[in-house]
DNA sequence: TTGTAAGCGTTATCAG
DNA sequence: CTGATAACGCTTACAA
């Protein structure tokens, strides 16, 4: 672990000169630029990054806290911001937060304390009014999830229009009873969620019945219990969430029952029946908020739009359509290929 | 951005004190502890991290370098790493190497130049010769997949013998033309995993046929490539891992065989029919991988076993049972259960 | 072209 | 119990 200083003094140099010779400082006679050259390969230097950051005062590294970086939808996130922060000779810092709210401030401080350029968050809980004395020294970047009781930049996805868009397309192939299953209305995604479902009833003019209403799916066992609460009213499905529509599965095997799904996950389309589902592009949540941080940086004083949103898609795949000949309970597997 | 010093300034006491306060040093008298204490709050004073982990010189970060994050099995080693390393007050700066092995040292050495306590990593090549430089600065410690020309710690799984399991519990279903398919023998595990592969059929009495032998199945095209080659020949197949497992899948649903898979996956139980895997154990490997940075750390100078071997398990579900009396590519859809 | 001095924010040492 | 001083490794400003 050699320092600039013994570099210096094997070379006869002072500190300085080493560091031009580092830093490609034109002002340095060819022949002591190489003798420290050499000297620096022999003994191997490395400059401490830690000093360097200490000094330059700029911070070199981003921030990542989402639900759970096992989540595909969440680690796509992660690797945009890193593809992004790489890019411009940044690192990134990651955490799962978990699934207790109470615990999301706990978890975040630790990575807060240390100097980063900014945090790139999906929270577990709906009030971040805490976290506003950190917001002034950090920039926090919500995605996915808006912020709750804090002003901060936000990148989401248009959860009103994508859950309008699926509840109709349920409606369009006949259905008038249709459930949506969820995880909690104290997500901000969730409650949008159900807002779209609601209004794509009412402008059907389907009548709002709550006992459609399912919350608490995000397990198995939630699931089974949503699905039973609902299964007797209800002739298709609206769900909230991939979290939701993989813990809905098993029980949906038992008690199919055609379905639209808010975000797409891995093997959606090699399940019989395929599942069709709202798509999200969370490679463009992590890479926008990536970018609004190193913007930040760049240019305090700018003023960006504080709330994007992206749209979403509809991917029709064969699990909206209405039991047909083949029963959605003996279908083929496992996985042809998409229709498209 | 309070500084030290200027919480010193407000309180007429020096940088010591205030240093003592925070830290808790009990040698401060009541009242002034209270004052620096009340001052502190006022000008909302975080220490600079930057200059503390500079000053203290011990690193305070752990590296995770994978193949991918999107990928669950390393999402769950990184998971492990950052709760190991959470529990350490230490925070976890994340990285994907991507598919290119030339790239591997590039993408690593960004990472590298920061002080860290280790990297905890899953190489892409089969070359980490070019590392041994930054080995002696900074630890590296394996997992997955073991170091090629190069000494360093490391946490795998028995590659081997859950080749081993997979193809002999094919044998015994009464396969004795059983397929290897695979990624690329450059990685360890692969090539662990066709030895393991090997000995069992040789266990067995049967002829080794380089024919049913195909690689290149990562995607979906190479999958279908790789099972088309050995589809005429082969009556079983032992799938080398997760990524060409899900690779396989739409072809498989097309011309289905029995299969073993090394590599649970999520969904792979509700699949129809269900896939029987050889389980690895992500969360252990990452949880040791940190927890040995975190003694070397500590102890610098104590010793340690180079190489540590997890058990796998086989989890028999029903892909690996000949076609009974529903045919694989009818079985039901989208998932009961699993047996157990 | 090269070197000296000073300082980034924190803490260990040692004095008072 | 409290404070002055120095030091961590590097770079900027200024001199020589």
């Amino acid at each position: 672990m050699a320092t600039m200083r013994q570099i210096a003094a094997a070379a006869g140099v002072s500190a300085k000169t080493v560091s031009r010779v580092f830093n490609d400082d034109p002002h340095v006679l060819p022949a002591t630029r190489e003798r420290v050259e050499s000297i620096m390969r022999e003994l191997d230097y490395v400059p401490n990054s830690l000093a360097t950051a200490f000094r330059s005062g700029r911070p070199s590294v981003i921030g990542v806290a989402v639900p759970d970086i096992v989540d595909p939808f969440f680690a796509e996130i992660a690797r945009a911001v890193e593809r992004t922060a790489r890019d411009h000779d940044m690192s990134t810092l990651v955490t799962s937060l978990g699934d207790d709210p109470d615990r999301e401030r706990a978890v975040l401080e630790p990575m807060l304390r240390r100097q980063l350029a900014g945090v790139v968050l999906a929270p577990i809980g709906d009030d971040q009014s805490s976290l506003a004395a950190w917001a002034s020294r950090t920039p926090f970047v919500f995605v996915d999830r808006a912020p709750g009781r804090l002003t901060a930049d936000a990148f989401t996805q248009d959860d009103f229009g994508g859950a309008f868009a699926a509840t109709t397309h349920l409606v369009e192939h006949g259905h008038r009873r249709i459930a949506f299953v969820g995880d909690q209305l104290a997500l901000p995604t969730t409650a949008e969620r159900l807002r779209g479902y609601r209004a794509a009833l009412t402008e059907a003019g389907l009548p709002a019945d709550e006992g459609l209403i399912a919350l608490g799916a995000a397990t198995r066992e939630g699931a089974a219990g949503a699905l039973a609460a609902i299964a007797s009213r209800a002739t298709a499905l609206f769900s909230s969430n991939a979290v939701c529509t993989m813990a809905l599965l098993p029980a949906l095997a038992e008690q199919p029952l055609p379905l639209v799904a808010f975000g797409d996950f891995p093997l959606a389309e090699l399940l019989r029946p395929s599942v069709s589902v709202i798509t999200q592009d969370p490679e463009a949540l992590g890479r926008l908020a990536a970018e609004r941080i190193i913007d930040r940086l760049d240019r305090p004083d700018a003023r960006y739009r504080r709330s994007t949103v992206l749209p979403v898609h509809l991917v029709e795949r064969d699990s909206c359509r209405a039991g047909a000949a083949t029963p959605l309970s003996r279908a083929i597997a496992p996985g042809a290929p998409p229709p498209r």
